[in-house]
DNA sequence: CACTTGGGTGAGAACGTTCTCAATCTGTGG
DNA sequence: CCACAGATTGAGAACGTTCTCACCCAAGTG
């Protein structure tokens, strides 16, 4: 019976008493800081080994200002997208020895400002946030007017005072279509996940929408596609595109839509790889080839991407990368740094595999 | 110029005096407790509004020994089981106004160790630990005793006094394996992903063995496969057991060896997701065809699993929920629950879809 | 010898809350 | 007018650290 004692964890004030020195040397033998002569350490350091001693980091922060904390927003931590990057900024962080503090927002803005506040309250040092489509702006500028600093990753927030980490997605986007357009696809479509908001906003041409329309990720996105289709001299067309909600579901039946089209397009972008599971769901429904009936191309190398048939054919994100980035971004801004605000584009690759063929 | 005034943000002390009350005071009409007047509780609400006053929960925390934190350690947060997983305990903390602060612990023994000791420094209400296999009993054990009650998920470390929430793995991996017995299939493959030490471990025969085995989640669903083989009546091939690392590439390996053995499986029963991946990637490699030439089913249901050719059939494990009723039960704890410690077991689901056909 | 230097030490303040307790105020019944 | 219950209030302790400051002492230095 090692009998679990459960007895309240000691303070250094017990500790200084059981090895007969004052408070503010256990304190210095404890924390390394100061000048302690050897003999009072190796005291205080027997005491504490002793009494199972634990330094309380509450009580710590109370005085030191720092929490050793970063606050994390994500929209949804299950989407692999965000659960690499994650990693990437909780690697960063352990690096130096800070921890992460992690909220789901589930796209919710009610949610996300909520999420806000509490890790205000708590002190984090810094934050992390990956904000939802409609971004609350104002609340996240009140956080940084509080004196929290801020990296968006990802998503950007127009307007606000924070460092911004992701790719550049009107690029890629582009790249991605125009390879599509050299196979000989003419009629391409695009599946974004967007919303209804998002779908009324591209069909509606002329450039100011484009433009105001790349602010947001999946907005961009669709602007580099639009971008590939105009310089090739294909007239883009609305019903090309689908915006009908990001799930898997909703990927198959903006695939079963599109393809019940007169004209129906023998080429896919889909804008994320579970509405590429999607696409390729409807495919099968449809008993449908790919790439020798529909190509499809998809954003993000997702671990099955290479190992079904056919081999996806994707724009692969340095999704760890930008993860780190952040961290290591915001970290340095929590050291201090005062360096201008720096929007930081990490580069893309386009993978080959198979489900992209010429027609 | 909104211009960022940055000023430090007011103490409880500095909104009294801008309300003309004591601290004592506005302490109660801000945190809502005890008595105050009407006249008073106003003064000091406008007060705040005013200087943009957000409590300090660690001073909070360090007076009501509380810190609405509980501490998350997961191997791999990549893996789409822990963060499903993590996403429930997250669910479940925020209902009942928790914060979750998240640790990777890499699979690596030294890390949970670390892990452990800063998650107790900061003081976090309780634990929820998805172990690595070879956990350390008297680190999580001493967590226990510092009075830090822990949930352990998805794996059992024998001797800790602590809840758990798993699944039944022997039973599933039993009937899994019974299933493709019953299809026609006298030569099924295990893939393991486990390490060699549980190699060795599964060629040895024995009772005794294999009950040691039992006591983790890999070595318990080893035991499954093994029990229907000997109640069919079929001899266990220690050959097609292997546990080579649980990447794909290690999948795609094993798979390649055992293909080519004298006598080759017609059957493989992978131990997750991401080795099933391995397995497919394989059988491309070698031209064969899934179900026609090998018949596949892998524990957790995957997005993926349901869209891809052929789609997978799988034991599905209730993820999300496991991980809510570790949160529940763990915030149970926190509030004082006494009861006796349980280890539940949630239902598995077996979902045949079409990677497994008759022999 | 007087005077500096600097390691070592402890008392007590500080951080920003909540809690305890006694004092004051208010209104009511006799 | 007095006694009394109950609401309201403020002073100050408490939580467990780190930090500031003044002090002591031994070892040089002139």
């Amino acid at each position: 019976m090692s009998g679990s004692v459960r007895r309240a964890m000691p303070s250094i004030e017990i500790v200084a008493k059981e090895a007969g020195v004052s408070t503010a040397t256990a304190g210095r033998a404890l924390g390394g800081y100061g000048s302690v002569s050897r003999k009072s350490r190796e005291a205080v350091l027997a005491a504490a080994e002793r009494l199972g001693y634990r330094p309380n980091s509450l009580a710590r922060s109370m005085i030191t200002g720092l929490t050793h904390t970063l606050g994390v927003l994500v929209p949804d931590i299950e989407n692999p997208f965000f659960s690499r990057a994650l990693r990437g900024i909780a690697d960063a962080a352990h690096e130096r020895g800070w921890e992460v503090l992690l909220v789901n927002t589930d796209e919710d803005l009610t949610l996300e400002r909520k999420a806000l506040s509490v890790l205000t309250e708590r002190r984090v040092d810094g934050l992390v946030v990956a904000p939802t489509d409609v971004a609350d702006r104002d609340a996240l500028q009140a956080v940084v007017d509080a004196g929290i600093p801020v990296v968006l990753l990802d998503r950007r927030v127009p307007g606000l005072e924070a460092d911004t980490v992701g790719i550049d997605n009107r690029a890629a986007a582009k790249d991605a279509t125009e390879r599509l357009l050299k196979l000989g696809h003419r009629s391409v479509a695009l599946l974004t996940g967007g919303d209804e908001k998002l779908r009324d906003k591209l069909s509606r041409p002329g450039l100011r929408g484009v433009e105001r329309l790349a602010a947001t990720t999946v907005g961009a996105r669709a602007a580099g596609y639009r971008d590939a289709l105009v310089e090739a001299g294909v007239e883009p067309r609305p019903e090309l595109v689908s915006a009908e909600g990001f799930r898997r579901a909703d990927a198959a039946a903006a695939t079963r839509r599109v393809l019940a089209l007169p004209d129906p397009p023998t080429a896919i972008l889909a804008l994320d790889s579970l509405l590429a599971l999607g696409v390729l769901q409807a495919l099968r429904g449809l008993g449908l080839r790919c790439p020798a009936d529909v190509s499809l191309v998809a954003f993000d190398d997702a671990d099955w991407a290479e190992a079904i048939s056919p081999p996806l054919s994707v724009v692969a994100q340095p999704i760890y990368e930008l993860g780190a980035e952040a961290g290591r971004l915001l970290l340095d801004r929590v050291q201090g740094s005062d360096k201008r605000f720096t929007h930081r584009r990490l580069p893309t690759r386009f993978i080959e595999r198979e489900s992209a063929s010429s027609r």
